[in-house]
DNA sequence: CAACAGATATATCGCCCGCATGTTACGTCA
DNA sequence: TGACGTAACATGCGGGCGATATATCTGTTG
């Protein structure tokens, strides 16, 4: 139940970049909602701040404003002299979610149509290709790291930092759903290929079409969510 | 739902006080959010937890939690050892984030119209009435209260937790540009109707009116955004 | 004997405040 | 004038204290 095996407080190791000033709040935040998201913490746990300090390695502090963070996107919810729950993950929410990414989604699609530089076009373009390949190939592990590489584009491309913060949200609850369910009933290569008309879409620079891609997308991911009951 | 905290638009008690279980760091949240919008705290001043604890009366705790959510919607950003600042407003910004909520209201107007209680209904309808009455006698407070009470409705009607939390994240970088703006170039009639014309649609049910409504009212804030140059 | 109401115990957050550390500004000296 | 040391001040963080909600125990009653 608790999280004892943590790896301590130091480097995370992932891919990321080892920022230097990263503070013990956001290396708390980041290992929390990896936690969150690959269910190692599960929905309807409470956890409690000093326990999780410990666990951690670091003070309460930190790991209070990670939460509140993490509350703020709806991956947990505090009560308020009890403990913080991990907000429990049913159809219907995330469905909710859906509707609401959708419409961030597709603008960040159209916006980066028009926006985007050469060199984030031939960077879409080069997305579009190796997600055909592994649309061909279905290479899962391949796909989720393109996926992630997708949307980092898409939102950066879109050149609205207001934007990129609701998308950046929006991607932790999507994940946590997505990492649960993935496995039963992705349809690995039509999703790839409709991820890769969305990128096709942003690199010639039609901004219609790429709205209209996203829209399909979602309709897919719509549709992939609905088939987990 | 999730906490929901009815925002009292000023910082001492309104006569409206349901439960005064609102925590330290609540209260000083909406007082800064406050002095924030209201200009009584300048863009591009330098603030201090310490300082602004003194002034309210608190720890430096609640002031710093307030801090950080004000940050996560854009209205501060703190400066790693050396302060808070308070966000610039400038055009191009607001027009990103004009970007983003054009999409979300629509959203929340088009929900709003299919979700929308028979008693939520009456409410957009008599919101219409008032806001065209409000257009008729230019009655400035007037309007926006009653603005306030339109976006209120509109996400609730909306049942969108996701959308909501978003839209509140908008409410304020945008509430602050509009009380810095709308004495000079606002057109209090046109503006109040194109609200009555989205709380009419909202009401009847009228999903894709409301939709094209919505985006009209945007269409108008833009230009209005724009003509603030 | 079972059920229930009240008292007590325990766990948790809300909040305060002190210390450590990093950044900036400024006075001082060559 | 310019470089440098130092002081002032900022946040990052840790940990303690008190209030309070919940669970547990106890005594009472039907």
């Amino acid at each position: 139940m608790s999280v004892s095996d943590s790896t301590g407080i130091t480097a995370p190791q992932t891919h990321k970049r080892p920022k230097d000033s990263d503070t013990l709040t956001d290396r708390a935040y980041q290992q929390l909602e990896e936690m969150i998201v690959t269910l190692r913490l599960e929905p309807g746990q409470v956890l409690s701040e000093a326990q999780l300090a410990e666990d951690l390695g670091i003070g309460r502090t930190p790991v209070r404003e990670a939460l509140q963070r993490l509350a703020s996107e709806g991956l947990v919810n505090v009560l308020p002299r009890r403990g913080v729950l991990v907000s429990e993950i049913n159809l219907s929410r995330q469905l909710l979610l859906l509707e609401l990414r959708r419409e961030v989604e597709r603008l960040c699609a159209r916006k980066a149509a028009q926006r985007a530089t050469a060199d984030e076009r031939d960077g879409f373009r080069a997305l579009a290709d190796d997600l055909a390949a592994v649309a061909d190939n279905r290479d899962d592990a391949g796909f989720m790291r393109l996926d992630l590489q997708f949307n980092r584009a898409l939102v950066q491309a879109g050149r609205n930092e207001f934007a990129e913060r609701a998308m950046r949200r929006i991607q932790g609850l999507s994940r946590r759903f997505w990492f649960q369910h993935y496995r039963e009933v992705l349809d690995l290569e039509r999703c790839a290929r409709l991820h890769a008309d969305v990128a096709r879409a942003i690199a010639r620079g039609d901004a219609d079409g790429a709205a209209t891609a996203s829209d399909a997308l979602m309709d897919y991911i719509v549709e992939f969510t609905r088939a987990t009951v």
